[in-house]
RNA sequence: GCGGGUGUAGCUCAGCUGGUUAGAGCGCCAGAUUGUGGAUCUGGAGGUCGUGGGUUCAAGACCCAUCACUCGCCCCA
């Protein structure tokens, strides 16, 4: 380390780009609000095995990616890289499986050790919702509405696209992976390195490759729909027909998978071409397998996750915090009564700004850098009269007004 | 983890085929203006040229390594 510098894949947030974070999470929350979501917060870290169970041991994620560590008990650690197995394990340990439906809201900081990209930090953070306790496709379109209903409220809506699938129940899934798998055995010679490792990875993976050779061989591959039980498609069916209802637009796609066994039915991502190669901004699907894997009573879920930074990214501005008021003191005398002014005017519920040091000139530069809407100006011969010159910073105009009325007259200006 | 690009002041960048004291604009500080800002003018501070090696009489420029950012792959939000 040479320099000083931040940790490879960290940020610091602060202005614009905290003001965009804080609008997400706030838009986000509120939203979900209205459809009965309330927030839980989970610990950063949890005992490795909560992660390692839930996502594989083949994942990327927990083979290659986990920050973990033996703390000073000896026990072993994970800062969590993604949000739903904490919010499983909180449902567990907490006996919240008494409270079900439960729609939760989550939001934070996520850690994966990854190499850094626009839109792919090492620490980054996620929004997202599980809805748990509940096996009917009413769930999933309820989810995937209130992600949709979030994306429209910050303004982003029409940047992204839908993408919908199905994986089917465990039978459906079980069939089409096995005659998937015998079909791309017999093609193995013209797939790529990255696929056959896939084959016996997460078989699956290889339908979303972007390699050309494997694309040709996909193409012809054996049909999910072919594959799906009755059930299965009534369920699918209900998911599409909910959201044409709520005209959530959505485009069918064959390829969208989810690698991890837990994953069934609805599978979905909210994409964007808007960024590069990160172009997931919100995924999510069904996991009724999850809670049970983790040692829970089987419990079925449905959830999603979307990346602060990448929809920071895509949205507008935010609105600036409000123009402050500058409070300016003249002489030794006014120092004090300044104070006592900046703090009556604020406990009032106006934005003050009082500099710590400099002459008036100096202080009206400062007022007007900080964007200020009037200096109040408070100096011995103000002090004499019990008024201050408040002045209009965008016309320049100023008048005297009476200590106690300042803030009712600032008020009103407003 | 793999492949490509970039790294010069707080910010955006210039710096010719290596040549002597590294520049501009914006921003910052100060003064013109010791109770009145925005404009203008004047002056000033700020750079071990990402870092460490190497080649050369001479390196910001060339070579190697390393760190960071960035684009793509993998994976994913």
């Amino acid at each position: 380390m040479a320099k000083l510098q931040p940790v490879r894949g960290t940020h610091d947030l602060l202005g614009e780009d905290a003001r965009r974070h804080r609008h997400v999470v706030e838009t986000a929350l509120a939203t979900a609000a209205r459809y009965g979501f309330s927030e839980i917060q989970t610990p950063i870290f949890e005992f490795t095995e909560v992660f390692a169970r839930t996502l594989g041991e083949t994942s990327d994620v927990v083979s290659k990616e986990m920050y973990s560590f033996t703390d000073r008990g000896g026990e072993t650690i994970t800062l969590r890289p993604e949000g739903t197995a904490g919010v499983a394990r909180a449902l567990i340990s907490g006996g919240l499986t008494q409270d079900l439906p439960l729609k939760l809201f989550y939001q934070g900081p996520m850690f994966r050790y990854e190499r850094p990209q626009k839109g792919r930090q090492r620490q980054f953070h996620q929004i997202g919702v599980e809805l748990l306790g509940v096996p009917a496709p009413q769930a999933d379109i309820e989810v995937i509405t209130v992600g949709a209903d979030i994306l429209d409220a910050l303004g982003i809506f029409d940047g992204v696209v839908l993408e919908l699938n199905t994986l089917g129940d465990t039978e459906s899934r079980e069939a089409y992976r096995t005659a998937l798998v015998d079909y791309l055995i017999g093609h193995k010679d013209g797939l790529s390195e990255d696929s056959l490792r896939r084959l016996e990875v997460n078989p699956l993976r290889i339908l979303d490759s972007k390699d050309e050779g494997d694309r040709a061989i996909v193409a012809n591959a054996p049909s999910f729909g072919d594959y799906l039980n009755a059930a299965s498609q009534d369920f699918y069916g209900t998911v599409k027909a909910g959201l044409e209802a709520v005209g959530v637009p959505y485009r069918q796609n064959d390829r969208l998978v989810r690698g991890l066994d837990y994953y069934c039915h609805t599978a979905y991502e909210f994409v964007t071409d808007r960024l590069g190669a990160q172009g997931t901004v919100m995924a999510g699907g069904r996991y009724d397998g999850l809670v049970e894997m983790m040692g829970g009573p089987s419990t079925p879920g449905v959830g999603w996750a979307a990346g602060i930074e990448r929809i920071a990214m895509m949205i507008e501005a935010p609105a600036a915090p409000a123009r402050p008021v500058a409070v300016i003191p003249v002489g030794e005398e006014a120092a004090i009564a300044a104070i006592k002014l900046s703090h009556d005017l604020r406990k009032a519920g106006i934005a003050v700004e009082m500099g710590y040091s400099g002459n008036l000139g100096k202080r009206m530069k400062r007022a007007n850098k900080l964007g200020a809407s009037h200096a109040v100006i408070l100096g011995e011969t103000e002090l004499e009269n019990g008024v201050a010159t408040v002045r209009d910073l965008d016309s320049g105009t100023q008048t005297e007004i009476a200590l106690g009325k300042i803030g009712d007259h600032l008020k009103a200006e407003v």
